[in-house]
DNA sequence: CGCAGGATTGATTGCATTCAACGACCGTGG
DNA sequence: CCACGGTCGTTGAATGCAATCAATCCTGCG
């Protein structure tokens, strides 16, 4: 778990999920990079733009946007620190949809044409890559059903777990109960197609139940099992590596 | 347009995505293939079961599915002839939603381990199936939007529009400006995250305004414009190869 | 003919939105 | 130091879109 290197992290990603020789891990730490600062809310990429590069979070939090014909936003996914923003560049022309800091980001940016001869040249990498989009992909659909067949408190206990467990997965320490969740309550509500109005009423609830404690953005949870319960939240669809 | 071969469609669908040689087309058409008939509503993965084979529709519709705790299920996706089902079996080892039959299905299954042998020994053909693999990721993207952002009728009017241009590029003669959806309204609903009743008012009031017709499961659209500006509806998140 | 699944319609309910105002916090500048 | 403005969070009241409940109609089919 190398944090010093801005691609360890990425390199660890990948490898959690596939199967990567030291060889290849040492390729993704090799490939050329240019460190990047981007300020909350700044675009990364904009709808219909072509990205001729590839971002991945050192550290920060970013959000992928799309804005319905009245303005309306619908926040589609959300990425911690070490994951990647751009794969899909790889392979599609243009963007089909809105990428922008949520928080301070502090980015290693990949030229395209080095990622691309990577995975051209080694398998295990591709495969490994394919992987990381698949699980974004499942994410997505989870969202779908969250989105369109759950109530709100049910879409928000789910929101918060999804959330602890992807944070634990990057050993991000949400193991002890408790995260910074780095959203307003409009972005929430932008997330989980509620308004932010909603979200608060939302939010006060489970706390009244017990279910979170709340000190600004930090949410704490005496019982996540019982969050889980709440949110009807089953950690499949995360495909995280073993256990569960 | 080699519709005689089971998998001409499938090859014509990588090709026009990716830059596949003759030899590469060759390769998927040497593809062994299994034939199968399966009966509407059957299941042809389950959440958590592992798939060994990946088919390819040769004739009808499939769609993903997912159900909440309660009960309600959420619709994926759809599935034209031609299309793909199963891509994510190459990577992740279990699925995490259902996919069924929604009509009667002529499907050409392959098995797992030859379409992986394809896909490391050919570069060009790994790209095209990571290309399909993002197209589908970027429809739920849009339905995401669709579902957390849009009222009952523009949502309605969008998947109309969806259906008529994923038509239009399989080439299954859409546009003559109408096509049998082959959905009930509760399918429909479960699709865009409604009811069946509610369904049922927006279809008539979109045909009270003139912007559909419809004899049974037909539809016709007496102008796709007008459509589209309800349905506030852009094709560019398909991906499609030319035009627009 | 009678059944079953799907479509249609009406009446009622309710979850979430909308509108609006106020409060809390924070960084900035006079 | 404190007034100021801006963003975010909180709360109340009224509204509305879609859900729910419940019939009834229709159509294909054994």
């Amino acid at each position: 778990m190398s944090t010093d290197h801005p691609l360890g992290r990425l390199a660890d990603n990948l490898a959690g999920r596939a199967r990567l020789s030291a060889d290849d891990r040492a390729a993704i730490l090799a490939l050329p990079v240019i460190r990047r600062t981007m300020q909350p809310s700044a675009y990364l990429i904009r709808e219909g733009e072509k990205a001729t590069t590839c971002a991945v979070i050192v550290d920060g939090f970013a959000y992928r946007q799309k804005l319905a014909g009245d303005g309306a936003r619908q926040i589609l996914a959300i990425h911690l620190p070490g994951e990647v923003l751009d794969f899909q560049n790889l392979f599609l022309t243009h963007s089909d949809h809105n990428v922008q800091a949520l928080t301070l980001l502090d980015l290693a940016v990949i030229p395209m044409p080095a990622l691309r001869e990577l995975v051209q040249a080694r398998p295990a990498i591709a495969a490994a890559v394919c992987h990381n989009i698949l699980v974004a992909a499942a994410i997505s659909r989870e969202w779908l059903l969250n989105n369109g067949r759950r109530n709100a408190r049910t879409r928000l206990a789910h929101l918060l777990c999804e959330f602890a467990t992807r944070l634990d997965a990057q050993e991000l320490g949400s193991a002890t109960g408790s995260y910074e969740l780095p959203m307003t309550q409009e972005q929430i509500g932008d997330a989980l197609g509620l308004t932010s109005v909603h979200i608060n009423r939302s939010l006060r609830a489970l706390e009244r139940d017990g279910l979170i404690e709340r000190h600004g953005r930090m949410v704490t949870f005496p019982s996540i099992a019982a969050l889980r319960a709440v949110g009807d939240f089953s950690a499949l669809y995360l495909h995280l590596p073993e256990e569960r």
